[in-house]
DNA sequence: ACACTAACCTGCAAGC
DNA sequence: TGCTTGCAGGTTAGTG
């Protein structure tokens, strides 16, 4: 799954095909995601105009005449534009046909994605954190958060309510660029050392974006495209190899059940 | 408030 | 060949 860069990609991918155009049929396949989705939201949709295609965090906003649908993907999930009469794959489970014959097909082996439907907001972004490429987002409000906190660096800042966006793959490479371990306790990281990490943070997210996210297993954008930052990749994915920098083999530790590869040598 | 775990689900690779 | 195990991009709900 889509990380932030992944999600921007495919905002990008569908936006200029969805805004401005009504929803012709909205169909539930398999409903079973993390929340349940009835097909009696099919009814509410149909016939209402998309006004805007917009991102908060890793959530996709598709504003509508009387509401949002708000659609996440998960671990696994993917959107794709398609022609209607594409024979419509395993694990496709809610497609929504627009006005203009282009078809949007949400794909989601996992199922841990969601499509929720609101009349006034969605409560599940209310408590999240600033966007990473926002000057809400800088050195002072980690270093501060970070304060007598005992948790380890690398979940610190994949918390939602720091800061939103930073998942597995960019915490680990943000985090190998600055020479932070991972497993450094988020309150005994310098101010300094803080700087440098979300300029880091917001480079490679960047970087990600520009190259159209990362592919790992299955990503595509809107289009069915894959991204290309995995070519990229310093630390993620590569524990047990020799680091980039200095040769010594990379380390695999878990924290907060996610993989974490650092090298102990370039990371302190 | 904080720290930590388990859970949701399918697919794939590795090990026996 | 098959069976079992563990792991995968995220987030929430529950425990102390």
């Amino acid at each position: 799954m889509p990380e932030l860069p992944e999600v921007e990609t495919t905002l990008r991918g569908i936006e200029p095909h969805i805004t401005g155009h009504l929803i012709a049929q909205f169909t539930v396949h398999n409903g079973s995601l993390r929340w349940p989705v009835t097909g009696g939201i099919s009814e509410i949709v149909q016939g209402q105009r998309v006004v805007a295609v917009t991102r908060r965090a890793k959530y996709l906003l598709l504003q509508l005449e009387r509401g949002s649908m708000m659609v996440h993907l998960g671990m696994s999930g993917s959107l794709r534009l398609v022609d209607p009469s594409e024979a419509r794959r395993k694990h496709d489970h809610i497609e929504m046909l627009m006005s203009n014959g282009k078809c949007l097909r949400y794909h989601d082996p996992r199922r841990f994605g969601a499509w929720l439907w609101s009349e006034n907001g969605h409560r599940q972004l209310d408590h999240l954190g600033p966007e990473p490429l926002t000057e809400d987002f800088g050195a002072d409000r980690l270093f501060l958060l970070s304060r007598n906190r005992k948790m380890a660096i690398k979940p610190f800042i994949m918390d939602n309510h720091v800061v939103v966006g930073v998942g597995n793959i960019y915490a680990a490479e943000a985090l190998f660029r600055s020479g932070i371990r991972p497993d450094r306790e988020a309150g005994k990281v310098s101010r300094v050392r803080y700087e440098k990490l979300t300029v880091n943070i917001k480079d490679i997210l960047q970087a990600a974006i520009v190259q159209g996210g990362t592919t790992l297993r299955d990503f595509v954008n809107g289009n069915g495209e894959p991204g290309y930052f995995q070519q990229t990749l310093m630390a993620y994915g590569r524990g047990g190899q020799p680091c980039y920098q200095c040769q010594k083999e990379l380390r695999d530790i878990r924290l907060g059940q996610r993989s974490s590869v650092f090298c102990p040598s370039c990371q302190r």
